[in-house]
DNA sequence: CACTCATTCAAACACTACATTGAACGAAAA
DNA sequence: TTTTCGTTCAATGTAGTGTTTGAATGAGTG
């Protein structure tokens, strides 16, 4: 009777057990972003193509991503957006008890309170008003698997050499792949020294796609 | 610069590491309900003192849980909400997405559509209007800490014994420490044997509690 | 049908986690 | 001050985890 309590956490268990390593959390931020076959998350990892492998094959286990066949590849994908919203809390809550990653998060702000983010709700208004230019600083790929309406897509290494692209007199929002994806901060940071009228987005891409179908459900069944 | 990223993460990963543990899993079930000193915390789980004292003490190095002294007791709880909604969340996707969690409950649920469960919102409008009795089947030292409006408490063992407390012609409501908590479900199965009127409450104490906060911040700024 | 190559498996290693034991601490009580 | 007793610390054995290596699989491709 009260091994029931106990399986059932043991099982629970299994789950956390997938938060427990950095790398693995850094293979399902990855995957918030699309689908991505094994050789991909290697290579943006880091990790062994085996190591990645093994990694994906335990999430597989508990359920928490999906495989399927392309080709010669298998292409993983997060089982539900309801992981998105585990991880979502899990660095919430990180970023509220662990003293060890405000320090490290306003390290990385330097200028903190001069990149203040911008909400999605206030970048939807003013994208719709055509005041602002949104910049997406993922690689090509994960762009073209899906952003932003309207998003420019340029890298942190093209940015210097593309600034024609972005308006001077417009504000330019920038995200990436999520809250603590430094790419956006970085581009801010670099946008501003020219001259640019620049902030990033709080969320990044999983995370508005997230959104979006909350949006879109409040307007459908109000 | 990536080495922020996979700090970061690591950071994240202590976290997802306290979740790792069926057995710790128990113990923030428990401190969920309120205060609790390290003994009371060793006894209802069925740990070792010095086992839970580690436990808790791991858990305090992440910042999940808070230590102050009382005489010679010292007493630990969750360090804030988003703890209990943290482990809200893990529950949901385990239950989601882990065969194992749905075939376990499903199992406990003998007769699972007989004992459809409550939702707080219901229970609230039925409670105001006097036509239910909630029944709070958990120690009485947790009752002491908290406990529904109006709830009468009777463990189980006592159940059989005070009957006469419960009214037959009002509908029972019954409800214990969380959505996994099996007593509830003991209670109404053992209270429609009598021939009572007896349905469960969906959540726990600790999910109730943390519910009735976003209703009075509904009520207060509307 | 044989070949290719992305992915997985299997074995081995160092390393870390969990539970138990008994001793040590230290605040409250006598 | 001395005693008491919740709690914590330290040390140990056992089991599990993460990574690397090289071999094996097996679905596409020529």
């Amino acid at each position: 009777m009260s091994g029931f309590k106990q399986d059932l956490n043991d099982q629970f268990a299994r789950l956390g057990k997938m938060l427990s390593n950095g790398r693995r959390l850094e293979l399902l931020e990855y995957l918030a972003q699309g689908e991505r076959s094994v050789e991909q998350l290697a290579s943006v990892s880091g990790l062994s193509i085996a190591n990645t492998s093994q990694h994906l094959q335990q999430l597989r286990q508990v359920g928490l991503v999906n495989a399927r066949r392309d080709g010669k590849h298998i292409l993983y994908t997060l089982a539900g957006d309801d992981v998105v919203r585990l991880l979502e809390v899990l660095r919430t809550v990180a970023e509220g008890h662990l003293a060890e990653v405000r320090e490290m998060v306003s390290k990385v702000l330097t200028a903190r309170d001069s990149l203040e983010p911008v909400q999605a709700d206030e970048l939807l208004e003013r994208s719709r008003l055509g005041l602002v230019t949104v910049l997406d600083v993922r690689p090509p790929e994960e762009y073209a698997a899906g952003h932003l309406p309207g998003a420019i897509n340029i890298t942190l290494t093209e940015l210097e050499q593309q600034l024609d692209r972005l308006p001077v007199d417009k504000e330019v929002i920038a995200y990436c792949r999520g809250s603590y994806c430094v790419l956006s901060f970085e581009a801010v940071a670099r946008l501003r020294e020219r001259g640019f009228q620049a902030r990033r987005l709080e969320q990044g891409y999983p995370e508005w796609k997230l959104a979006e179908k909350t949006r879109n459900d409040r307007e459908v069944t109000p």
